[in-house]
RNA sequence: GGGCGAUUAGCUCAGCUGGUUAGAGCACCUGCUUUACACGCAGGAAGUCGGCGGUUCGAGUCCGUCAUCGCCCA
C-alpha cells in the first residue's frame, strides 16, 4: 500500500517558513482557510516527488491504492478511531503541562523537543518571610535558571525531612566510593537551618512574592534537595514540569499561567504583562537588584529544550489538551471489539507490551518481533510503553485531521441542567456525547460527531445552540498509526470512497480482510515509539490482531558530519538524482549493502556544482566540509563564495544535485553483472535442453554447481534472519568472485570447441538462470532485463531436470538448493586456486610478460598431487604455463619455485637468485612466525591440559605442516647457495 | 543525571556462542587495451582492533573502568 503521510507539524512549517522568507507574511495575514489551501498545493508537489522517488527506486506497490493520510478513506478510519476511543472514555480533554512552541504557537510532543546544553545563570532571589518569629530567617532564598517564572510561583518548597535525606545521601555517595565532604560539611554547617525551615513551612508560615507582593505558602515537599542551594525551591506549577507535579501532591498552592501562546506574559504578570518572556526576565532581575532581593548570580550551563521543528526555546505551558489514556483502566479495554478477535486487557499501552511477549499471541497466533536485534529493540519498545503516558494528541495547527468535538462550557451549571442538555443533543441524534468536569476547572460538554456525514448534519445545528468546534488538529500520528488497515478501507471497505482509476476495497473478499494482517514493518530506530507501538496499538484496539508480525529496524544513515539525514534538516540526498547518475539497482544495491545491522551508517554526500566553468569538469563540493548558508540546505561553493541550494526549495538559488560517490560501488556492480550475461548469452547462441547425468559435467561443471548450492543456502539463511547486507554480500560473492573470475574463465576454451560446448552452455545458462534470481530481490531493475534475454536463447534451463519458469523474473519461484555442497570438490579447486595464484605472483615478481607463457615442473606430497589429479589443464591454462610436466624425477635447472602447502611448482628460464631469495625469505618469515606461535602455545601446559582436545590436535596437525613447508623454503634456499647440487 | 549503542586498514564497514599471526569494498602502488567487463583483469602494500585494568591455557570477541561520539529517557 504505498502512500505518504500530512505530516502535520513539519509541513505546515515548511509552507510557513517559506510564506514568510518569500513574502514576509505570517499565517495569521492570510488566515486558516488560505494557509490549508496553500498546504495542499505544496502537498501535491511534495507528493509527486516522494511517488516518483518510490516509483523509480522500483518499490513493488499497488499503485492503484496509493492513499493520503487526509484523504477520504484514512479521513472515515479517523474520525471512527477517534469516537470508538471517545466513548470507550478512552479520549479525554485535560489541562496538562506541555511542550510549547512559542513560534509556532502549537504543543509540540516530547519526541520533537531537543536538549541542548547552553551558558546560562542561576540566579538566587530572596523572598521575604512574612512576621518572622523570633530566632526565624528574614528571607528564604531559592534558586532559578528562569527568573521571570517567579512571576507564577504559588509556593516556596522544603524538604519535610532534611536529616534523612542528606544521611541518605551521604550513604549513597560512600558506596559508591565517592566524595562524600561536601554532604558531611552540609550536615555540619547547614542542618540546623533546614530543619527550622521544615518547622516554619509545618507551622504555616508564609512568605512574600516580591515584585508582586502575592502571598505564598511555604511547604514541604520532597522536590525540594536538602543538599542544594539554600535547601528551597519556588514552585512554579504551571510553567514546570516537577513544580507541575509538586502541585499535583499539593493542590491547595494552585498553578498561575503567565504566558500567552505566543511567549509574551499575560494578566498574571501584572506590571510585566506584555513583555516577550525574555525581555522580563532582564526586568525582573535589574527589579529585583533594585529592591536588594538579588543574593547573588552565578554562572551556569542549562538544558534547554528547543523545538526541533522552529528551533525556538521550548516552555512549559499549562493548556488544555486532548488525550489517549495509555495506562491501565478499572474493567480493562476491549480490544477489537465486535470481530472475532475481540479481547480485554488492562490497558492500551499494557496491550502493546504484551505483543512481543514470549507467553502472548493474539487469536490467530501472532506476536510481534523486532529485527535485527529482538531483544535490544524489544526492550527500547517495552520501556517507552511501561511508562504508559498519556499521549497528547492535539496539535494548535491548521493542517491536519481538526478534532471532531463540538464542546460548550457550562460554568457552574446546576447538575439537572447538564443531564437536561445532554438529553437534548441525544433527542437531536447525537450519538456521543460527554461531559467532563473532573480533568478541567470547568464543566464542558463534548459531542464527537465520527463521520463526514454526521458533521454535515449536526455540526451546524450544535453551532446554533453555541458549541463550537474544537480548533485544533490531531497529531499525525494518529492518523499514521492507523495505515495498516485505515489504507484498506477499515472500518468500512464497502463504503470506502475510492477516485476514478483506483482500484475498489470492497469485494469478497475484501481487502482489509486479505491483506490485513501484514507481516513486516521496516522502520528506523527513531520510530519504534513514534510507529510501531502506536500501529500495534491501533490495530489490536480496532481490529484485535497486529498489524504485523515483524518489524525489521534498519540503519540510520548520517552523512558526512555524522548528522542524521533528514527531510527537514536538508541533508540528504534526493534519491532521483542518485538514480539517474548511478542507476536505481545500483542505489539498492549500496543502500541493503549497508544494512550491516546495528551500527549507524555514514554516507558523506557531495554536491555538484552549479558554478562549473565551460569546458571545466564537473566539480563535486564535499558537503561535510561546505560552508552553510542562509538557510537548511543552502550552502557556500567554496570556489566562487556563491550560495547554491540543495532541497530545490529556494528556486532562486542555483540548483545542486546531491550525490555520494559510494554508489560506485552498486554501479560497479550492476555493470560487472551485465557484461558477465552478456558474455554468457553472446556464447549461448539458441540452447536446446537436455536432461543431463552426473558423468555429462566436466569437473568444472560440478565445482561450480555446488558453489551454487551453497550460495543457495547462505542468501536464503540470510534472508530469513532479515540480514540483508549478508544476503546481499554472498550473491554478489557467487556472481562476481565465483562465476566470473573463475568459471566463465575456465570453460572458455570448451565454448570455443564443438563437441565440449553444450554441456558448458547449459551449466551456463542454468548458473545465470540461479544467480539472476538470487540476485532479483536487491537488482530488480537489470534482472528482470536479462531474465527476458536469458529466456530468449534459452527457453529450458535445468541440469538434470528443467527448472520452473515464469515470463517475469519477479514471478518466478526463488532458487532451492537441492544438493549438498561438495566439500571435497571444492577443496580439490581451492587447491588448484592456491597453486595458480601462488604462479601469478611469481610472475609478476619476475616481470614476466602476461602474454608469454612459460615452462613448469610439479613435486610434492602424493595426497596434493593427487587432489590436483584432472585440474593440471586448468593449473597450466589460468597461470600461463606452456607446459607443466612432472619433476618428482628431475629438477629443471635454473628454475624459480613456488611453494604451496608441500607442493613445489618449478618455473624453468626465469631465476634470479638474487630476487628468488628474497621472495622465499620473505614466505619463511611468515610462516616461522606462525610456527613460533604455534608450537609456544603447544609448549604451554595450560594449553594442552585445559584446552578442548580437538583445538589441540589442529595445532599439532599444523605444526607438521608447517614444519614440512619450511624445510622446503630452506631446500630452496641452499640450492641458491649451491646451485651445483 | 539514567539507559542503550558505537570506537577494527587512509575512507565506509564485516568479524556468529573466546581458539590458525584480523577480513571485504573503495582509495593507494605495480603490471595489463588478454575479442564480457578499464564501472575491468592480475598482483601488492596497508591495522600495538579507542586507553587502562581484569577473567582465561588463550581476548578484537567476556567483565570493570576511563575517554570520545551518537541515540533514547529525565
Amino acid at each position: 500500500m504505498p502512500g505518504t503521510d500530512h505530516a502535520g507539524i513539519a509541513t505546515q512549517a515548511v509552507v510557513e517558513t517559506r510564506l514568510k522568507e518569500l513574502e514576509g507574511k505570517t499565517r495569521h495575514d492570510i488566515g486558516r482557510e488560505a494557509l490549508v489551501e496553500r498546504i495542499w498545493q505544496w502537498k501535491e508537489d511534495y507528493e509527486q516527488r516522494i511517488v516518483r522517488q518510490q516509483q523509480e527506486m522500483g518499490c513493488s506497490c499497488d499503485w492503484q491504492r496509493a492513499r493520503f493520510t487526509m484523504d477520504p478513506v484514512c479521513r472515515a478510519a479517523v474520525l471512527k478511531w477517534f469516537e470508538r476511543m471517545f466513548s470507550d472514555e478512552l479520549i479525554y480533554r485535560g489541562n496538562r503541562l506541555v511542550n510549547w512552541d512559542c513560534y509556532l504557537q502549537t504543543a509540540v510532543s516530547d519526541d520533537e523537543v531537543v536538549h541542548e546544553a547552553v551558558a546560562g545563570h542561576f540566579w538566587h532571589l530572596r523572598y521575604p518571610i512574612i512576621e518572622p518569629k523570633e530566632g526565624e530567617p528574614e528571607f528564604v532564598v531559592v534558586a532559578t535558571t528562569r527568573p521571570e517564572t517567579m512571576l507564577g510561583d504559588t509556593a516556596v518548597a522544603c524538604h519535610p525531612q532534611p536529616r534523612n535525606a542528606l544521611e541518605q545521601q551521604l550513604q549513597a555517595q560512600r558506596d559508591k566510593g565517592g566524595d562524600a565532604d561536601a554532604i558531611e560539611r552540609r550536615i555540619a554547617n547547614d542542618l540546623p537551618r533546614l530543619e527550622l525551615l521544615t518547622r516554619m513551612a509545618n507551622d504555616g508560615r508564609k512568605v512574600r512574592l516580591p515584585l508582586l507582593n502575592r502571598e505564598i505558602p511555604l511547604i514541604v515537599d520532597e522536590w525540594a534537595k536538602p543538599a542544594l542551594g539554600s535547601g528551597c525551591v519556588k514552585i512554579t506549577p504551571a510553567h514546570d514540569p516537577n513544580d507541575y507535579e509538586v502541585w499535583q501532591r499539593n493542590p491547595d498552592i494552585g498553578a498561575i499561567n503567565i504566558l500567552e501562546p505566543d511567549g509574551k506574559l499575560n494578566g498574571n504578570a501584572g506590571p510585566y504583562a506584555g513583555d516577550d518572556r525574555f525581555a522580563a526576565r532582564k526586568r525582573v532581575v535589574a527589579d529585583l537588584e533594585a529592591a536588594g532581593l538579588m543574593d547573588a548570580i552565578e554562572d551556569h550551563e542549562v538544558e534547554i529544550g528547543h523545538s526541533d521543528r522552529s528551533k525556538t526555546p521550548i516552555e512549559p505551558y499549562l493548556s488544555k489538551q486532548w488525550f489517549v489514556r495509555m495506562g491501565d483502566i478499572d474493567g480493562g479495554v476491549v480490544m477489537g471489539r465486535d470481530t472475532p478477535h475481540e479481547f480485554r486487557t488492562p490497558g492500551l499501552a499494557q496491550a502493546a507490551i504484551d505483543a512481543i511477549d514470549e507467553s502472548w499471541s493474539s487469536a490467530t497466533g501472532r506476536r510481534l518481533k523486532f529485527w535485527p536485534d529482538p531483544v535490544r529493540y524489544g526492550n527500547t519498545y517495552k520501556s517507552w510503553l511501561a511508562e504508559k503516558r498519556d499521549w497528547c494528541i492535539s496539535r494548535q495547527l491548521w493542517w491536519g485531521h481538526r478534532i471532531p468535538i463540538w464542546r460548550r462550557t457550562l460554568p457552574n451549571e446546576p447538575h439537572a441542567d447538564l443531564v437536561e442538555e445532554v438529553d437534548r443533543l441525544m433527542d437531536l441524534g447525537a450519538r456521543t456525547v460527554q461531559t467532563h468536569a473532573a480533568e478541567l476547572d470547568q464543566t464542558e460538554v463534548q459531542v464527537c460527531l465520527g463521520t463526514e456525514a454526521e458533521q454535515r448534519e449536526f455540526g451546524p445545528r450544535l453551532e446554533e445552540l453555541g458549541y463550537e468546534q474544537d480548533p485544533d488538529v490531531l497529531d499525525t500520528w494518529f492518523s499514521s498509526a492507523l495505515w495498516p488497515h485505515s489504507t484498506l478501507g477499515w472500518p468500512d471497505p464497502a463504503a470506502a470512497q475510492v477516485n476514478d482509476g483506483q482500484r475498489p476495497l470492497a469485494g469478497t473478499p475484501s481487502s482489509l480482510d486479505y491483506y490485513y494482517p501484514g507481516s513486516c514493518l521496516v522502520t528506523g530506530r527513531d520510530i519504534i515509539t513514534l510507529w510501531v507501538a502506536r500501529m500495534v496499538i491501533a490495530g489490536l484496539y480496532n481490529l484485535g490482531d497486529l498489524p504485523f508480525t515483524d518489524s525489521f529496524i534498519h540503519a540510520t544513515i548520517l552523512d558526512g558530519r555524522g548528522v542524521r539525514m533528514s527531510k527537514s534538516k536538508g541533508n540528504g540526498a534526493d534519491p532521483v538524482d542518485i538514480i539517474e547518475r548511478y542507476g536505481a539497482d545500483a542505489m539498492r544495491f549500496v543502500l541493503c549493502e549497508m544494512q550491516t545491522g546495528l551500527q549507524d551508517i555514514r554516507l558523506p554526500v557531495q554536491a555538484i556544482s552549479p558554478f562549473g566553468e565551460d569546458g571545466e569538469k564537473e566539480r563535486l563540493i564535499d558537503l561535510a566540509k561546505a560552508k552553510a548558508g542562509r538557510f537548511k540546505g543552502i550552502y557556500i561553493d567554496p570556489v566562487s563564495g556563491k550560495e547554491f541550494d540543495c532541497t530545490g526549495n529556494y528556486k532562486d538559488l542555483p540548483q545542486a544535485k546531491v550525490i555520494s560517490d559510494r554508489f560506485e560501488i552498486g554501479r560497479n556492480f550492476c555493470n560487472k553483472l551485465w557484461n558477465a550475461a552478456r558474455f554468457a548469452l553472446m556464447n549461448l547462441g539458441e540452447l536446446e535442453f537436455r536432461a543431463l547425468t552426473d558423468d555429462d559435467l566436466a569437473i568444472e561443471d560440478r565445482w561450480i554447481l555446488s558453489r551454487l548450492h551453497c550460495a543457495t543456502r547462505v542468501v536464503t539463511a540470510h534472508l530469513e534472519s532479515y540480514d540483508p547486507a549478508s544476503a546481499i554480500q554472498a550473491a554478489r560473492d557467487f556472481l562476481w568472485n565465483e562465476l566470473c573470475d573463475w568459471y566463465l574463465e575456465l570453460i572458455k576454451p570448451r565454448l570455443q570447441d564443438a563437441t565440449a560446448a553444450p554441456v558448458a552452455r547449459q551449466v551456463l545458462a542454468f548458473a545465470l538462470d540461479q544467480a539472476l534470481r538470487l540476485l532479483h530481490p536487491f537488482v530488480p531493475f537489470i534482472t528482470e532485463s536479462l531474465w527476458e534475454h536469458l529466456r530468449a536463447h534459452a527457453p529450458v534451463r535445468g541440469i538434470h531436470e528443467a527448472a520452473a519458469d515464469a515470463e517475469l523474473i519477479i514471478a518466478a519461484p526463488f532458487p532451492v538448493a537441492t544438493a549438498e555442497p561438495d566439500a571435497q570438490l571444492e577443496a580439490r579447486f581451492e587447491l588448484a586456486f592456491e597453486v595458480i595464484r601462488g604462479v601469478r605472483d611469481l610472475r609478476h615478481k619476475y616481470g614476466v610478460p602476461p602474454g608469454k607463457n612459460v615452462d613448469a615442473a610439479l613435486s610434492g606430497g602424493s595426497e596434493s598431487l593427487d587432489r590436483l589429479a584432472g585440474l593440471g589443464h586448468h593449473v597450466q591454462r589460468m597461470a600461463g604455463l606452456a607446459t607443466l610436466a612432472n619433476a618428482d624425477s628431475e629438477r629443471p635447472a635454473l628454475s624459480a619455485t613456488v611453494v604451496v602447502g608441500d607442493l613445489e611448482i618449478h618455473i624453468s628460464g626465469v631465476l634470479d637468485p638474487v630476487k628468488e631469495k628474497e621472495r622465499l625469505l620473505k614466505q619463511r618469515g611468515k610462516l616461522a612466525g606462525q610456527l613460533e606461535g604455534t608450537r609456544k602455545k603447544l609448549d604451554n601446559e595450560g594449553f594442552v591440559a585445559r584446552a578442548p582436545a580437538e583445538v589441540v590436535d589442529r595445532e599439532r596437525a599444523r605444526i607438521g605442516q608447517l614444519e614440512d613447508e619450511v624445510t622446503l623454503i630452506d631446500e630452496n634456499l641452499e640450492r641458491l647457495e649451491s646451485p651445483a647440487k
